[in-house]
RNA sequence: GCCCCCGUAGCUCAGUGGAUAGAGCACGCGCCUCCUAAGCGCGGUGUCGCAGGUUCGACUCCUGCCGGGGGCGCCA
């Protein structure tokens, strides 16, 4: 059952002049807060049942209210019934009390008129916003994928899905910043270096190397690369690899506001800063010969070095100094996007962020899980170093853009993605993607038909006035309609762009059902209300586009 | 051994306490004198991995176990 409660306190509020279901909340929490005596602790839900003899809404309230009330749930529901039915007026057709203790509400059409006004005058804002007073600065560091070659399927996934995540955060109305770090430091850019070089000359990079063919051809564009050394030929690489990853990230509809180079930590003394406020703070041993960080007394199972016997400082050294930066830049939470193989980078991290003097819920890391990528059954390998990968170019070839980036949105983060490329490629017609984007041309078309006349008619009615009564299909899609600020909400709150998908799928359904049903143009002929039916299918393309964008899907006019 | 993710329909997966658990795909049948048939309607399957516990109520929360995937460097 999809519910459409407001938030708990500690997540971002629906702004309630741009959520039509406010009122029904409020009304809501007084009718409770009357029974009660006072404003109900209990947390109060108003769901949408999937069975219409439930209601257009319905809520567990009473069963919550019983206990403090110390009456039975059946009694309490139905005294919030009459008290919700003095506040509803109108609004409300009748109610009915069901099960242990439901109160089931049936809402009357000047209800879904009035609502689906505010949607309409919402227009391309509605569900915007929706994260209100509890607005946040965000930095969000995702993708960060090596640049000793192009991006790979797993690289996609992470880019999508950080890129929709930041999309669906900003609308929500955080103040989102993002970032991609660049890992141009340590033993795998001198094998990258050194492999560019063994090509450069006709030779077989080392056993450790990278075997890409890739890196052939960056060696030919490597002018006089023969006679470069390999930490040269490295800088060069990585400077050529990385103008074509941002190409590929753009091409995919994913936009950096930066892109930090590990490098300039080393060469900047930011390591060396970062260290020194560590160990100022105790938090840093000698032992070993090696540096040591104290992340065990911070929640890691051992601590960790930062600087190798050898002298030399560790990954981890320069992530921290990384961190450090992003802290000091003062933003109210950091985001970084992390892959599955990155687990145990998440306690080291958290313990170092903390050491740092940031606090433990400032830190949020991600864990991406894996993308398997099969052909007909077959499962597809890669590996870099191989050099026997998909790339994130060759699978938007071949499946395309859009469904490439549905595709690796549809499931949740945190589940292990399947993606058969033969299934992908041949199910373009039947593919969901492209059901959303019909419902969206559809639309488009029946706009087209009606002309400006007719749009702009609709634009000036009163609708919440009254008229024609409504079908059972356009109030299911008003509705569904409704539930999109909470989608917002949920989705932005739990960091779950896959949510979108499916929301985008429901809605496109609703008004295929509606488009049966009925007629748009010329709706008076069989007793509809035009001026409606116009505003409920703009409503409904708005809301369809908003989706596809945050989803980084293109919104076609005509298809 | 320890840690993370997963186990829901034939397949891929939604569903973080509510009523008879859903979608897409796949399969079958039917539907274009009507705003896009890339569409619509009808047809069916579930020990929600197993066992306990908490609760008025558990796919959902807790504990243990089984199975699958991933991770546990002075690599990055």
């Amino acid at each position: 059952m999809a519910s459409l409660d407001p938030p708990p306190p500690s997540a971002p509020a629906p702004a309630t002049g741009a959520d039509p279901l406010a009122g029904l909340r409020l009304a809501l929490a007084e009718a409770a807060a009357e029974l009660h005596g006072a404003p109900a602790t209990v947390e109060l839900r108003l769901d949408r049942p999937k069975r219409p003899e439930f209601g257009d809404f319905s809520s567990n309230a009473p069963l919550l209210l019983a206990a403090g009330l110390d009456e039975q749930p059946r009694a309490v529901a139905e005294r919030l019934g009459e008290a919700l039915g003095r506040r509803l007026g109108p609004d409300l057709d009748r109610h009915e009390v069901a099960g242990p203790g439901f109160v089931n509400l049936f809402l009357s059409d000047r209800f879904w008129r009035s609502a689906l006004s505010a949607v309409a005058e919402a227009g391309r804002n509605f569900g915007s916003g929706v994260a209100g007073t509890d607005a946040e600065r965000m930095l969000v560091e995702f993708v960060s994928a090596n640049p000793t070659g192009p991006l790979t399927v797993a690289a996609a996934r992470h880019a999508a899905y950080g890129d929709s995540l930041c999309r669906i955060l900003a609308f929500a109305g955080h103040a989102v910043e993002r970032e991609y770090y660049v890992n141009d430091a340590g033993g795998q850019i001198r094998r990258f270096g050194e492999s560019l070089a063994a090509r450069a000359r006709g030779q077989a990079p080392p056993e450790d190397g990278y075997h890409g063919a890739y890196v052939g051809e960056l060696a030919a564009r490597i002018a006089g690369a023969a006679k470069l050394d390999p930490d040269e030929l490295a800088a060069r690489g990585i400077e050529l690899m990385l103008e074509t990853v941002r190409a590929t990230l753009e091409r995919f509809r994913v936009h950096f506001d930066r892109f930090f180079s590990e490098r300039s930590l080393h060469s900047g003394g930011a390591i060396e800063r970062a260290l020194e406020l560590l160990s100022d703070g105790e938090h840093v041993y000698a032992s070993e010969g090696a540096t040591w960080l104290r992340t065990s007394v911070l929640g890691d199972d051992k601590d960790r070095v930062l600087r190798r016997s050898s002298g030399e400082l560790t990954y981890f050294a320069a992530d921290v100094a990384y961190h450090a930066d992003k802290l000091s830049r003062g933003p109210d939470r950091v985001i970084d996007v992390l892959g599955a193989d990155h687990h145990g980078h998440v306690a080291r991290m958290q313990a170092a962020w903390q050491a740092l003097g940031g606090a433990p819920d400032g830190l949020e890391l991600l864990i991406m899980q894996l993308v398997n990528l099969t052909e007909g059954g077959r499962r597809v390998a890669m590996s870099k170093r191989e050099g026997e990968f998909v790339t994130l170019d060759e699978l938007i070839d071949d499946i395309g853009l859009d469904a490439a980036r549905w595709f690796l949105l549809q499931r949740s983060h945190d589940t292990t993605l399947d993606l058969d490329l033969a299934l992908a490629r041949e199910q373009t017609q039947e593919n969901p993607v492209y059901y959303v984007q019909y419902a969206h041309a559809r639309i488009a078309a029946i706009l087209r038909r009606a002309g400006e006349e007719r749009l702009g008619a609709a634009a000036r009615a009163e609708l919440a006035a009254g008229g024609a009564p409504l079908h059972a299909s356009e109030r299911a899609l008003v509705r569904s309609l409704l539930e999109f600020p909470a989608e917002i909400v949920t989705s932005a709150v739990r960091r779950a762009p896959h949510r979108l998908t499916a929301y985008a799928l429901e809605l496109a359904q609703g008004f295929s059902a509606f488009y049966r049903d009925c007629r748009v143009v010329g709706a008076e002929e069989e007793g509809g209300d035009e001026a409606f039916r116009i505003a409920l299918s703009r409503s409904v393309q708005a809301t369809l586009a908003r989706c596809l964008d945050l989803l980084g899907v293109e919104a076609p006019e005509s298809m």
